[in-house]
DNA sequence: CTTATGTCAGTGAAACTGATATTG
DNA sequence: CCAATATCAGTTACACTGACATAA
């Protein structure tokens, strides 16, 4: 019988994962609190301004959340005035979403807090180490990913 | 009057951390499950695996939320019987929990299998790399923290 | 006096599961 | 029939702030 692996704090990547996530998390709800934005709030703010127009279930996916949480936040920054739904799908169910102008400019303002905030983290790395660190991340992600 | 920098989401470092620990949580989550235990719960367990007797607040340090959000989680262990805490402090004010045997035995098999899973989010990197991307991590979350 | 800890109270934004209706 | 979407309802485990008492 093999010897059942153990995790060590001391070594674990996934402990010095989340310890940095919440860090930034930290970091981010300091910096987008003076802006009236919660970071999942933030985070469907950012999304849409990259895609402008997709629906409420890809803005969970992008996310990684399902749509009854999305749903939640979405509905926040409706109420604020941050976005626009039509009232009625125009092809399908998909509810195409938009950031009114309001929702862009503060958009503008917590994507440049935010970008501050990064920048400051990568900081101690060495030049071109960013770009391995996220390429390294994202297969990671994508080496959990269920296969079905 | 300098350009505003704007998170990219194609490069940012901090959504392909969050990607990844979206992953990472939802494999440890349904690892976990049949176990009768959540992620919190699981990294409370392991946190006193390493520490035995340290206090609730330290715990909550370890896990990076605060001593009233550990204090709902140690409370549904204790429950279980999952670990002990000594009715008064030896000294000071501080109470050191200690995992019990069925404790210990559920953290080893939890351990096991978080272990297999951070051991499969590893498996794409080359040799020496997850090293590295542990050391990244670690002064990433030091340069976002506050200086008082 | 200051700091750290434990604890009680209250709140809340998000997260979940489950079910239902609608559209392509 | 099936897949994707939206939405309603209910639940809940966390996580927060705030306040207080106590011990070093």
């Amino acid at each position: 019988m093999p010897p059942s692996p153990r995790v060590d704090l001391d070594t674990s990547v996934g402990y010095a994962l989340r310890q940095t996530v919440a860090a930034l998390r930290s970091a981010m709800d300091a910096a987008l609190r003076p802006l009236g934005l919660s970071v999942p709030q933030y985070a469907c703010l950012e999304l849409l301004g990259h895609n402008p127009g997709i629906s409420s279930a890809e803005l969970a996916r992008g996310a990684f959340v399902t749509r009854q949480s999305m749903q939640t936040v979405l509905q926040a920054l409706l109420d604020r005035g941050l976005l626009t739904r039509p009232p009625t799908a125009p092809r399908g169910r998909a509810l195409p979403s938009r950031l009114t102008p309001a929702g862009a400019q503060l958009l503008a303002r917590a994507s440049g807090v935010v970008a501050e905030i990064e920048h400051r983290m990568l900081a101690p790395l060495p030049d071109g180490r960013p770009a391995q660190l996220r390429r390294d991340l994202t297969a990671c992600a994508t080496a959990l990913q269920p296969e079905p």
